[in-house]
DNA sequence: AATGAATGAGGATTCATTCAT
DNA sequence: GATGAATGAATCCTCATTCAT
């Protein structure tokens, strides 16, 4: 008995984060509109306000959730990789995979930078200091195995991490524009190529000592 | 008399837009507010929508002269590159440049992207269009003469404009959260390096061909 | 068995009127929260419904309760009172005990007044007719024998009754206030008086008659 | 022109307190609705944010309005009195006409005086000091001249007060109550004395020296 | 009998936009 | 042309009350 109604509550709780981690990836926090949550999440509106909190609260557990378990997932998948080589090739794919399983969180995060992290907890940003110590500790082994080139660790994750949030969003705004498929064919062309494969190309052949 | 006028006519718009552009660039559309705007450009509120219009034509007319010339000094200054190794630079620099100038842009552009360009001019897809032709020719005219690999133009670009997007706000984070100083030292180690010319550097080393 | 559960069933409305009474004294009837009323008395909230009813039956039985009995002790107290002087000293020192017992009756009372009695039951008028009746059932003794002067029965259980209330709120706010002790020094000054003391002792020097 | 705009604003603004002020007299701070103010003020109700702000911002006006002035004008009405005793009497009838002019002022206090003065402002408490600063000024003028017996300022002070407070809202409950008429049949008769009047008999009485 | 869950009906406040001069 | 005034339409949030078990 206690079981189904725990489990139903949690049900309600999911339904309401799931809306609203929809909402807010769509429309940012000032765009959401807490009606709109409580439509997609079959729920009443006070309902919202009941199992979850305000607006803000809302928002918080919603980036709280999406954020949770990344750096332990690639902590996990990288202690199966043994060569700095694979540990970078891991460290990228790790990052595509997360992004596809969870196309939501390239646009919360970007409007989290855009607005300079205002709401982001600061687990996150705990979790982004973990990230970076981790490449940072595969780029020096690297490095100390003669195998890798110096760089710096914050630009390097810049320049894996980005091009995968903003080609989420291309695709999403080629696909809305259909008028503009002439204009795009040079994106369309390269959809068809995997992009963590390809950053995973060019990043290894950057960092590779000669 | 009348160039007076129209000078003034045209300095008050200025003013608007140049307060519109701040105020979209730190909230976004959603939460940007007229009165605010309206504050900022030191105009009276009414005056916005008399000489400019609503909110959406003043994001509109923003979105528009914010990204209006970026083509056009692209290709200007890589006229002045001759090989295609110095025109590649020449293109990351541009853009360097560019958000350099105009730090506004890239909160402004990201929370577009995030939004899946549902504000975004054509003439702003069309720019991109042209772009990416740009870094395409430069990259084929490299390939044939044996200078470059080959390489997907949309996702370099992407390797290259966005690492420079996320690390202006990346600054902007850390200089509000002097809390996490400790945490994301890493980044402020880095910040001494210019990341123009990081990227330069990885880029170059990426698809130089060996 | 019955009793047990009976006993407690009365508790809980016991419990369940001294929170309200507790939190419209407070806030008065339209800032009272049925929530709030159920955390204090320690009960859920739909028991409030099912075992007393709604906010608006909640307050009559506060009202009703708060109000009875004051009158059957004022006539069982001057029973044993002789004198018509004696029976006035009477009269003031039970409501001063009256509202020493129970220091919520004056706020609630004050606040009915304030907003025209709108919700004062039935009773209460009666029972304040019964109380002036009382009031010039000894006036008119005293007048009779010779010991008072004439005296308007209604005003002077206003000159009694009502500084009593007001007495025990100026304390609250002077408490409150810690900030303004100088300015209401005055106050404390007296506060160390007795109330009660110094009203009878006004009163009676103003009905004797020379 | 500018005065007419200038006219009409304060206009508004005045509508906008009156109206508010009639509706806490009547259901207090909690159970005023803005809504009601509006329409009372016959504004709209978003006028009301505009000119004045908020509701405790519209309460503190109110409260504000309806306490300023009292001081000075008890200070203007005594100067013109001689001896302590003409002094009590201008004092009496001072607070009197004051009530009689702003029927509003009792509910008003009362309510904060229930709720312990939490929105009283400061003004208010230091009023209140300087009130009985006069009475005290006066007692003690007439002890030392023989005319007066010593008494507790701050109680003779609310004996003098709280009745007409409580007198204006019995007589309200009163014309609310027909169906009792006969219960207050007591009330009604006195209703014909002038209450001033009763209470400074009363209050000469008490305090005169024998 | 008892209670966690659920919600409809407000209620305060905001804000883009228009009006009137 | 320029602007203070005015407002309708949201939008967030609360709360008394009822439901379902």
């Amino acid at each position: 008995m206690k079981d189904t109604s725990e489990a139903k509550k949690n049900q309600a709780i999911q339904e309401i984060l799931d809306a609203a981690r929809e909402v807010f990836a769509e429309v940012g926090f000032a765009g959401a509109r807490v009606d709109e949550i409580a439509r997609r999440a079959s729920v009443n509106k006070a309902m919202i306000y009941y199992r979850v909190g305000n607006k803000a609260t809302l928002y918080s557990e919603v980036l709280h959730r999406t954020f949770s378990g990344i750096v332990e997932k690639l902590t996990h998948n990288i202690k199966s990789a043994h060569t700095p080589e694979e540990k970078i090739r891991t460290y990228i794919r790790t990052f595509e995979q997360t992004f596809e399983q969870h196309p939501h969180l390239p646009p919360i995060m970007m409007r989290e930078m855009a607005s300079g992290g205002q709401h982001m907890p600061e687990i996150v940003i705990i979790g982004l200091g973990r990230i970076l110590n981790i490449l940072m500790g595969i780029l020096d082994e690297g490095v100390r195995q003669g195998a890798f080139m110096e760089a710096k660790p914050s630009i390097l994750h810049l320049m894996i991490i980005s091009p995968m949030f903003m080609r989420s969003r291309m695709e999403l705004i080629a696909s809305r524009r259909k008028k503009h498929a002439r204009l795009l064919r040079q994106f369309d062309r390269d959809q068809s190529v995997d992009i963590g494969q390809e950053i995973e190309r060019l990043v290894m052949r950057a960092i590779k000592s000669d």
